[in-house]
DNA sequence: GTAGGGTTAG
């Protein structure tokens, strides 16, 4: 009798059953589960009214009204209330079940019969409650039913739904007697816990030492094994055996699962041939799932024009279109990039009302972002009412990808504060967000999150890290993180590898790539990459040629990473003949090879075969972006060419409609600084909408020096020294220009000030590769066996330099980006010397001088 | 009365 208690729980009386087994008269008394059913009764009473509050399933009370469980009825239809038991885990209830079969006992039902044990077996499996499901074995073993085949392999259906995998072998294994179901139940069990080769075991295991043919089902779970471990050697056997075993050959399922197997291993040819086999079949024809795993499959393996005719083959047969029509195709699109057909699949879906699936929401999203319509996938991702973790990862991670890592860090942060728990994609795109947008607290924060979470071990996690640290020009901690990692693949090492280019670090890069190739890891076109920057860093000729004589034995040389990377990487090297032979010889040049051949001619002094090549940019339909007009504007500005400069900047703006960010900018300075245009140089710098930096600062403070501003420049300084307190060169800098000016004072000052702040000049160094040896040269050297030599070299070529009508401050000759001074090198008869000197860094830059 | 099956999204 059921009573309502005080907290408005549902209390009963405890049953008194009466029972006998039909089966097993030995163990006919019921009295081992009373103590359990006295034990677990409240429990499940509380529990299921509380399950019942949230998820509003029917109450006991509702039941009775089916005339089924009226309390006051003393004899209630048997056979009836086993088939509620079913009904109840049938519609998802299983709850209900559970409280008719205690309601049962509750009446006195002799439970002579144990038809409703499997089913009610089933309904512990659909809460999936281990800790419930072993309670109810053990008094499954003390009732002897378990000796009932069928209650068994329920039990053990039961253990693999709660990912029970050894309980499920363990009891298989002591089973008495197993039948095909028994051994169906543990291959498919295996499979779908991911034990893929256990699964195939269990397969084979059945069949050579029992004795028992695998029906339909075990063949059918035995191909997803195969699909998911891609192993067609055992996919074909089984294909084999269903040939031969006579199974229906005209089983949809059979051939939708041969079909997935073959397109899985990548066998589209026998994949094919599947499919063609049933073409004639009118029934299985009419089948779209089949339909969908060979247009998946297809496209899963770049085969897009045959995933194209296929979904047309199926519209023209008249085979409706499912959600995971929908899907592939969707893929397709976001395979060819194509937005159009794109578009088209999404109004099909909604005139199909088929566009609100979360997966086809998702497959949309994704679609629309590949195919450079980010607002159109956020749109669908807002609007949408079914969002899964899923769904918010295609958006955060095509929102990193895109262009839009601010963006992927709200929505980050939103996802967090909704769900808390974000899985190793939604991480791993974070991370990438912060790598671009070079953020490296949130980096930092992030890094905690994969700590906790436990994605530490996470190879994608792992050399995202790595490249955020290095992005965020944290080397050290980049590479802490790469040697704390258990699995090492050639994307992190590439990670690591770039990372130290991108920080001026190139002895470590080469060494790093050295590490690397002794792990076994071959180097791939991004390794390359990284080594020709590292060559442009070193201005390593030699090495640069190597690598490139190395590439193209690899059949690297029309790779577009490659020959962008040559293009900038022979350019500062001083061959800006080869830089422009590989740009015109790439039969397709992308924006970033355009930009490269920009900045390497514009460093060459050649601003006018770059202001041509430009207009041929935009003739070819190329669309000029941010990097563009940078490298036109320091073309402009290495050549001083201050109209042309204007004319870029104002194009940008106005044509183009870019916002002109700082390096820009800094360019701008930069000419205004080297024609004088001071004043206009300092106000475009508090005009601009970008905060300055100490580079645009440093190029005006330069600008003051040689045309003799002390007063700006005390100004300028002031600015600098307030960025960035502790850099040397700027303060040397300035007192350099005190200098020219004999304001002793001043320079004492500054001097005193470098000395108190603890803060040290590396000295200078310059190098040079001639011949395969590299010569490296500090301030005041006269060590190098060609000192003389080398003096003479220098006086002529300061003679040459005054000559082209331009005044070297002093007898030193500062290294910087000065054309002037290479092209001059580079044209002089001097063979044994080819003066291609770089800074190590800006400190340097800033102030290095070749030899004092 | 039991068990078991195909395609699909980041």
């Amino acid at each position: 009798m059921a009573t309502v208690g005080s907290h408005g729980r549902v209390h009963y009386d405890l049953p008194i059953p009466s029972v006998r087994i039909r089966s097993n008269p030995k163990n006919a008394s019921f009295g081992s589960l009373k103590p359990w059913l006295i034990s677990h009764h409240s429990k499940f009473g509380n529990f299921y009214s509380e399950l019942r509050l949230q998820r509003k399933i029917p109450s006991p009370e509702s039941m009775s009204t089916l005339g089924v469980l009226s309390s006051n009825q003393s004899t209630m239809d048997f056979s009836m209330s086993g088939d509620l038991i079913k009904d109840h885990v049938d519609s998802g209830f299983p709850e209900d079940a559970l409280k008719v079969f205690v309601k049962m006992l509750e009446c006195g039902f002799p439970l002579d019969e144990f038809r409703f044990f499997p089913v009610l077996i089933k309904a512990f499996g659909v809460i999936s409650d281990v800790e419930k499901v072993r309670e109810i074995h053990v008094h499954l073993v003390k009732l002897g039913v378990l000796d009932d085949i069928y209650v068994a392999n329920s039990l053990l259906g039961v253990y693999w739904k709660c990912g029970e995998a050894r309980d499920a072998i363990q009891l298989f294994w002591k089973m008495p007697k197993k039948d095909s179901v028994s051994w169906n139940t543990m291959i498919s069990g295996f499979c779908r816990s991911g034990d893929y080769m256990g699964s195939l075991r269990m397969f084979s295991q059945m069949i050579r030492e029992h004795g028992v043919l695998p029906n339909r089902v075990a063949c059918l779970s035995a191909l997803s094994s195969c699909s998911a471990l891609k192993s067609l050697l055992h996919g074909k056997e089984i294909h084999a055996f269903v040939l031969k075993s006579g199974l229906d050959l005209d089983d949809d399922f059979l051939i939708s699962g041969l079909a997935d197997m073959y397109m899985k291993c990548r066998d589209v040819k026998n994949a094919g041939y599947i499919f063609e086999g049933i073409l004639d079949k009118e029934a299985v024809r009419e089948n779209a799932v089949i339909w969908n795993v060979m247009i998946l499959g297809y496209v899963s393996n770049g085969y897009f024009s045959q995933a194209v005719e296929l979904f047309v083959e199926m519209l023209e047969s008249g085979i409706l279109p499912e959600s995971s029509t929908m899907v592939a195709v969707l893929v397709l699109c976001s395979g060819l990039l194509d937005l159009a057909v794109g578009k088209q699949i999404h109004g099909f879906a909604i005139s199909h009302g088929l566009d609100k699936d979360v997966r086809v929401e998702t497959a949309l999203i994704d679609m629309y972002f590949k195919c450079g319509y980010a607002k159109a996938g956020l749109d669908i991702f807002k609007t949408s009412l079914n969002r899964n973790i899923v769904m918010w990862g295609a958006a955060i991670s095509n929102c990193a990808q895109s262009g839009l890592p601010s963006e992927a860090l709200d929505l980050f942060h939103n996802y967090r504060m909704k769900n808390g728990f974000a899985d190793s994609l939604i991480v791993l795109a974070a991370l990438r967000a912060c790598s671009s947008l070079t953020l490296k607290s949130k980096g930092l924060e992030i890094h905690g999150l994969v700590v906790k979470s436990g994605f530490g071990s996470d190879v994608f996690i792992g050399g995202a890290l790595v490249d955020m640290y290095a992005k965020c020009r944290d080397i050290e901690s980049a590479e802490k993180v790469f040697y704390r990692l258990l699995d090492r693949d050639l994307i992190t090492w590439n990670a690591l590898i770039s990372g130290y280019a991108q920080n001026g670090c190139p002895d470590e890069a080469l060494k790093a790539i050295h590490d690397m190739q002794s792990e076994r890891i071959t180097p791939n076109s991004v390794t390359s990459a990284c080594v020709l920057s590292v060559c442009a860093h070193l201005s390593a000729m030699t090495l640069c040629k190597e690598v490139h004589g190395y590439l193209l034995r690899r059949g690297f040389g029309s790779n577009d990473l490659i020959s962008n990377s040559l293009i900038a990487t022979y350019a500062k090297c001083g061959d800006i003949n080869s830089s422009r032979t590989i740009f015109r010889k790439m039969p397709e040049k992308n924006e970033v090879s355009w930009n490269s051949v920009f900045l390497g001619l514009g460093m060459h002094g050649h601003a006018d075969e770059v202001f041509v090549l430009f207009e041929e940019m935009e003739e070819s339909g190329m669309k000029p972006d941010h990097a563009t007009f940078t490298a036109l504007l320091s073309a402009c500005s290495h050549a001083g060419r201050l109209e042309e400069g204007f004319k870029y900047f104002r194009s940008m703006v106005e044509c183009y409609k870019l916002e002109p960010q700082l390096e820009p900018y800094t360019c701008m300075v930069d000419l205004l600084g080297r024609a004088g245009q001071l004043k206009q140089a300092y106000d475009m710098i508090l005009a601009m909408p970008c905060a300055p930096d100490d580079r645009i600062w440093g190029s005006l403070l330069a600008a003051c020096k040689s045309h003799g501003d002390r007063r700006l420049a005390e100004v300028v300084a002031d600015h600098i020294l307030e960025l960035d307190p502790t850099n040397i060169g700027y303060r040397i800098l300035l007192s350099n220009l005190y200098e020219d000016y004999g304001k002793w004072e001043e320079v004492n000052r500054v001097r005193t000030e470098i000395k108190d702040m603890g803060l040290k000049k590396s000295p200078g160094c310059s190098w040079i590769e001639v011949d395969n040896d590299i010569h490296t040269f500090v301030a005041g050297d006269r060590s190098h066996h060609h000192t003389v030599d080398i003096y003479d070299a220098l006086e002529r070529l300061t003679l040459q330099i005054r000559k082209a009508g331009y005044v070297p401050q002093s007898p030193l000759v500062t290294v910087g980006p000065s054309d002037v001074l290479h092209k001059d090198l580079t044209s002089t008869k001097t063979n044994s010397l080819l003066f291609l000197a770089t800074a190590r860094d800006k400190d340097q830059a800033a102030s290095a001088k070749i030899m004092t």
